[in-house]
RNA sequence: CGGGGUAUAGCGCAGUCUGGUAGCGCGUCUGCUUUGGGAGCAGAAGGUCGCAGGUUCGAAUCCUGCUGCCCCGACCA
């Protein structure tokens, strides 16, 4: 697999790498992590035994002990290593998912300018939760918390016609919100990363159909990520507008109730090929996924709620991890974002945004996979596939067959993280858990008697003896 | 923004009431022994006690002001 973050090599790279650089959008966000393997006693992994006290939920905590995280102020987190490989692959599946759909993806800045604000009404209008800064000529300057008037100013300089519609342009950068109370760790930080898309159409029909694409990516990203998503009716918020939906997983520590069809659990997601140029086949699908009951506690009407057959009612805790939003000409017509229609006439574009947050993400995925050991990646986003541990560091045969296998699955694109560390057993296997890596390959002079080491699942804690050969043909799968 | 807490070593805490020059556990470092579920022994390092004033012979401890962080509520991707 190609590595989108190395350094550039001295020589001509080989075609694969220049077509696969020439797509990578920024390198802070690159697709690929840095290095697929590691050594443990080369790596950055500060492991907590103890919770640190600020952290309440068990995301939050985990996130600590793990060493994903640091808090540098309220509401505001540096991601370590560990951390930032999960951020990065949730990042990918989000990309991935928004190009399927037709979306492109461009990366504004996160400073702004006032004036953009003024033209909209919002500079006044979103109040201090807006994180408001001056540069060395006293210019007003803001840090972004959400991009609805750039997108606009910069649809407006270029489009003019119907015939480059539809358009969606999305980005996956830093947002500031100055929130009241930040809290829950990533959940409700100040600075998140979000991914951001805007649509624009000619028409309402046109936003419709954009909206609906948006609706499957999002079904099918949240699915990819390990999370049973629902759309639920939602309030349109501050940012305005009158179609919209929240995609909320449910997990037992989310901070907001809510209520709805259980069949929702089993509904199929769209498969990867589904053809998003079939308005229809888009339709019929928000359709079914919109046709039970679904709701915040916001919206939620018990007296529908109540007409479900009582087996079918769920009612239960989730978390928001996207929002779409249709508000039509809300920022176009103060910003004179125009098109001309085929009639000949001009009218003001009609937009949507779509949002989900990566960062948030990282912290709800654990919220919904987690036991009393830690984390319970899904393979999708987990930092690394493998952990090797080596139960008696310093014992030849043990590290031999450690060495190898690592090299083997390093070879075979494997991602492992290797435990060379001079540590007894108890703790290596307290670590593995912690982290919470989909497959724990334990290798000791026990298993290595017979020839053996033994191939641990971390979901379900099933243990499978087997030869090494055995053990990197199955880890390669 | 209202209410309530808290701040002492990397992390978790005691010491503050009753002022006398800072301690425990974990972690870290060195050595030896150990090695299949967070090892044992021996030794060592590490703290302007959040900041600034004040009281006092003397302040982590008492007084005043400030700041950071956390929790509950109202608000939010």
């Amino acid at each position: 697999m190609p590595k989108g973050c190395e350094k550039f090599p001295t020589v001509v790279p080989p075609l694969s790498f220049a077509v696969r650089s020439a797509f990578t959008p920024a390198l802070f966000f690159c697709l690929d992590s840095p290095k697929s393997t590691m050594r443990l006693s080369r790596y950055f992994l500060p492991i907590l035994r103890e919770t640190p006290k600020e952290a309440e939920i068990v995301s939050h905590r985990l996130m600590l002990r793990a060493g994903m995280m640091r808090q540098e102020a309220a509401g505001i987190y540096a991601f370590l290593p560990l951390g930032f490989r999960v951020l990065q692959k949730i990042c990918r599946i989000v990309r991935e998912e928004q190009d399927r759909s037709g979306a492109l993806e461009l990366l504004m800045p996160t400073i702004q300018s006032a004036e953009l604000w003024r033209e909209s009404g919002r500079y006044e209008a979103y109040g201090k939760e807006m994180l408001r800064i001056s540069d060395r000529h006293e210019r007003e300057m803001l840090y972004g918390p959400t991009n609805e008037e750039m997108i606009t100013e910069i649809f407006r300089a270029y489009v003019r016609s119907y015939k480059d519609l539809p358009l969606n342009l999305y980005h996956i950068q830093w947002k500031f919100r100055d929130e009241v109370r930040p809290r829950f760790g990533l959940m409700r930080g100040r600075e998140f990363l979000m991914k951001d898309a805007y649509s624009f159409d000619v028409d309402q029909a046109g936003a419709r159909n954009s909206y609906n694409k948006m609706f499957v990516a999002y079904l099918r990203t949240f699915a990819r990520l390990g999370l049973k998503s629902i759309p639920m009716r939602a309030e349109s918020g501050p940012i305005g507008g009158d179609m919209s939906h929240e995609f909320i997983i449910l997990a037992s520590t989310g901070e907001s109730e809510v209520y709805c069809h259980k069949d929702y659990l089993d509904f199929a997601v769209p498969s990867a090929d589904i053809d998003f140029d079939d308005p229809a086949l888009l339709q019929a699908t928000v359709d079914k996924w919109t046709s039970l009951y679904a709701a915040t506690s916001e919206k939620h009407d018990p007296a529908s709620f109540a007409k479900l057959p009582p087996d079918k009612q769920v009612s239960a805790r989730g978390i928001e991890v996207g929002h779409i939003f249709y508000f039509g000409t809300k920022y176009s017509e103060p910003m004179k974002a125009l098109v001309a229609t085929g009639d000949g006439k001009e009218v003001p574009v009609h937009m949507g945004s779509y949002g989900i947050g990566p960062s948030r993400l990282v912290a709800a995925i654990i919220e919904a996979s987690h036991d009393d050991a830690g984390i319970v990646w899904p393979e999708a986003v987990a930092p690394f596939k493998v952990a090797l541990l080596n139960l008696k560091q310093g014992d030849a045969a043990t590290d031999g067959a450690c060495e190898q296998l690592y090299r083997d699955l390093t070879k075979k694109g494997v991602e492992v993280l290797y435990n060379d560390l001079d540590e007894r057993p108890g703790a290596k296997f307290a670590a593995a858990d912690l982290i919470g890596v989909p497959y724990q390959v334990l290798i000791g002079p026990r298993g290595l008697a017979e020839g053996k080491v033994e191939v641990k699942r971390r979901a379900d804690g099933s243990r499978e003896m087997m030869s090494p050969v055995a053990a990197s043909d199955l880890l390669a799968r």
